[in-house]
DNA sequence: AGTTCGATCGCCT
DNA sequence: GGCGATCGAACTG
């Protein structure tokens, strides 16, 4: 751990979040992200884009709840959907300008003790985190969180130690019915933490 | 004030 | 592969 002083340890500053959103997608896997002593190696994610993406919660503008993703780079946008769950996202782009990522599938790392007391309906290590809703309930991310700063904490996302080489996979995103022909989901290949192939 | 529908999951077949 | 659970957000009138 840590070989390099803090350097590998710390979290992604504000400057990797200020891209448009499919490059920060692409990029994002492969990346660690923790709360509180468990975390999980990223292996799905989605992009949303601000203009001309109908399946965006942004696409309306800015109301109560979608506030945070024309907010600053480097933010968590997490929401509540279907009554039961609370889905991750990282705001991307500058201040102003909407775009964001969906975090949508990890593969366990440290912690996993505790994601199987909150996941008690995963039968395998690799359906703690595989999907969306699953991977907060996993790491204990709520709609409380919405709005705090990745780039400093609690919830935080780090380059490996040693960054594993990996094969990136695209494809339409999953769930959504505007926009639906856009390639915005990236996951690495074969991986079998990824939510659907 | 009422209605519609959704960036999902887990169980059933 | 299909479907019910379950409720908040946003739109309509």
């Amino acid at each position: 751990m840590k070989r390099f002083g803090e350097h590998v340890d710390s979290p992604l500053t504000r400057s990797f979040y200020l891209r448009p959103a499919p490059r920060v997608a692409r990029e994002l896997l492969g990346k660690i992200l923790a709360l509180d002593g468990a975390s999980g190696r990223i292996v799905e994610t989605e992009a949303y884009l601000g203009e001309d993406d109908g399946a965006a919660h942004s696409a309306r503008g800015i109301t109560p709840r979608t506030r945070v993703i024309f907010g600053p780079p480097g933010h968590a946008y997490v929401y509540f959907i279907y009554g039961m769950y609370d889905c991750l996202n990282i705001v991307c782009e500058p201040e102003g300008i909407a775009g964001c990522v969906l975090i949508r599938a990890l593969e366990p790392l440290t912690g996993i003790d505790r994601m199987r007391e909150r996941r008690a309906a995963a039968k395998h290590d690799h359906d703690l985190a595989n999907g969306p809703g699953k991977l907060t309930r996993a790491l204990g991310i709520k709609i409380t969180h919405n709005g705090v700063d990745v780039t400093t904490g609690p919830i935080t996302i780090h380059a490996p130690d040693r960054a594993k080489k990996f094969e990136i996979a695209t494809s339409t995103r999953i769930g959504i019915t505007k926009s639906a022909d856009l390639p915005l989901r990236f996951f690495i290949k074969d991986n079998p933490c990824v939510s659907r192939r």
